[in-house]
DNA sequence: GCTACGATCTGTAGCAACTACAGATGCAAG
DNA sequence: CTTGCATCTGTAGTTGCTACAGATCGTAGC
């Protein structure tokens, strides 16, 4: 098992194992500039090293997160101009805390409304099912 | 303003504007088999009916929950088949539900861990931020 | 009938964020 | 030197639309 660490480098493969992130995904990052080229073997083999690795940990984090591409772009820009402004990063976050609190909202309206209908549905083989109606209202 | 009604039909543009569905997704739904070709004119416009406006009605209410086009192909393969069997849709409509508090309890997670950080972070302008430290972190 | 002008038409390309191939190489072990 | 997995590039597919471009349709006024 060849494994990236502060010293060793390794192919797409370790840094997708080491990263919890899949090849495709770590090529694409790369084709549209989140990540950069990294060296080659003479091959064409790309070789990363551990600063790659940290980079795309911090990416996946992001992404399970909810950031999205753009946002984590913004966010990469603040970290690789010497000095990073915490004041940035943390207004950047707050942003994105309230978008995930207006998606948690409207979910939790479909919530409601689904529940609301499935208690009114008899379940039964019924030829009108009031989930059916409901839905169907053109009013 | 011409309107559908019962008994009057009407262009694609009067369907949109009843049903609150854009023109081209209409289209869109139709090339994908949600919605059936509709008659046309000798010029070749589309003239849709009552029962259209129902569907598409149907349709953009089941987007609003969050039901996929998969899902609402199926659910509406139920309703053309005579008779609906309210069991089954009861069954999808809670499956659905599954999803979608699914989904809640994922971006509850997210919250926590933006509020987390967020309440780390001293604002500052120090180097080091602590939100940007944890997302680094290849551990 | 003729002329505007908006409504529709078809077809294609773009968006996010990947994912999944195909077909050609690289590379390391035996 | 061969076997065989790992990588390579490039393209197309996914979901659910949206946005054109360039050509017709349909209708109201004259």
């Amino acid at each position: 098992m060849t494994g990236i660490t502060t010293t060793r480098a390794g192919g797409i493969g370790a840094l997708s194992r080491a990263a919890g992130v899949k090849i495709e995904t770590i090529r694409y990052y790369e084709k549209i500039g989140l990540l950069a080229p990294p060296p080659r073997t003479r091959g064409g083999n790309r070789q990363y090293d551990f600063a790659a690795l940290q980079r795309l940990v911090f990416i996946r984090r992001c992404r399970a997160l909810g950031f999205s591409i753009e946002e984590i772009r913004a966010l990469l820009a603040m970290v690789d101009q010497r000095g990073v402004s915490c004041g940035q990063v943390h207004a950047m976050t707050l942003a994105h805390l309230d978008m995930v609190e207006q998606k948690m909202a409207a979910l939790r309206q479909m919530r409601d409304s689904l529940r609301g209908m499935a208690d009114q549905c008899s379940q039964g083989d019924v030829p009108d099912c009031p989930i059916v109606e409901a839905l169907f209202e053109v009013g």
